[in-house]
DNA sequence: CGTACGATCTGCT
DNA sequence: GCAGATCGTACGA
């Protein structure tokens, strides 16, 4: 079920970005673990994607993690507010990553946690969409960058979730309109209406 | 050292 | 639909 180093080391990443639609990512914070269905992906495909924080090659300590070898998290600061994760893919030092952009609770035990988290009376399935709201529904920061996602603080698991794939669509990413001639390629994930059922 | 800005969200109009 | 929030990071001087 736990995806395991070898799934995070395959050389496509905008395939994993597809594959990881549907999967389930788990945090576990002091003994609370919090489930939520990944709904919403976006690939950044290594040094010659002019969206990508590793563009043309370049490398600084934040986005040092995405040199490293797969299947680690890369978690970063955007609008000096929020905080935005990432999965690090590939080996041989190529920077692959897929900014998670949307979640839906796995569980109401989860969707009690994740409304808590975000000072929300209600949370349907339509308010999990958007990068930042994902880490704070989970209870996800900058210093989880880094982080080995076969360790047991932040994973990803398998369960043969049925999601509505006859909706699932690609498209343009969000914010990138700075990438060119790489702004229009469809490395996103997403569901229509952003209904996955 | 100074400055500009971003893989965004919210609330108000 | 739009402005304001808010700050780490990158990069040039």
């Amino acid at each position: 079920m736990k995806l395991e180093k070898e799934y995070y080391l395959e050389e496509d990443v905008v395939a994993i970005a597809r594959d990881l639609i549907g999967k389930v990512l788990i945090t576990s914070r002091n003994g609370i673990i919090t489930q939520g269905i990944i709904t919403e992906t976006e690939a950044y495909n290594g040094v010659t994607d002019r969206a990508s924080h590793a563009f043309g090659g370049k490398r600084t300590p934040r986005n040092e993690v995405m040199y490293h070898t797969g299947g680690i998290a890369y978690v970063y600061l955007c609008y000096g507010i929020h905080h935005l994760f990432n999965i690090v893919t590939n080996t041989d030092a190529i920077p692959h990553a897929v900014l998670v952009r949307g979640i839906i609770p796995f569980s109401s035990d989860d969707q009690q946690i994740m409304q808590e988290r975000r000072g929300r009376e209600t949370l349907t399935f339509r308010d999990n969409f958007g990068p930042g709201k994902v880490t704070q529904s989970m209870h996800i920061h900058t210093s989880d960058s880094g982080t080995d996602l076969t360790s047991g603080t932040i994973w990803v698991e398998d369960r043969g979730i049925f999601l509505n794939t006859r909706k699932l669509r690609s498209g343009p990413r969000i914010g990138v309109g700075y990438a060119k001639e790489d702004a229009a390629l469809p490395y996103r994930f997403y569901f229509e209406g952003n209904n996955p059922y």
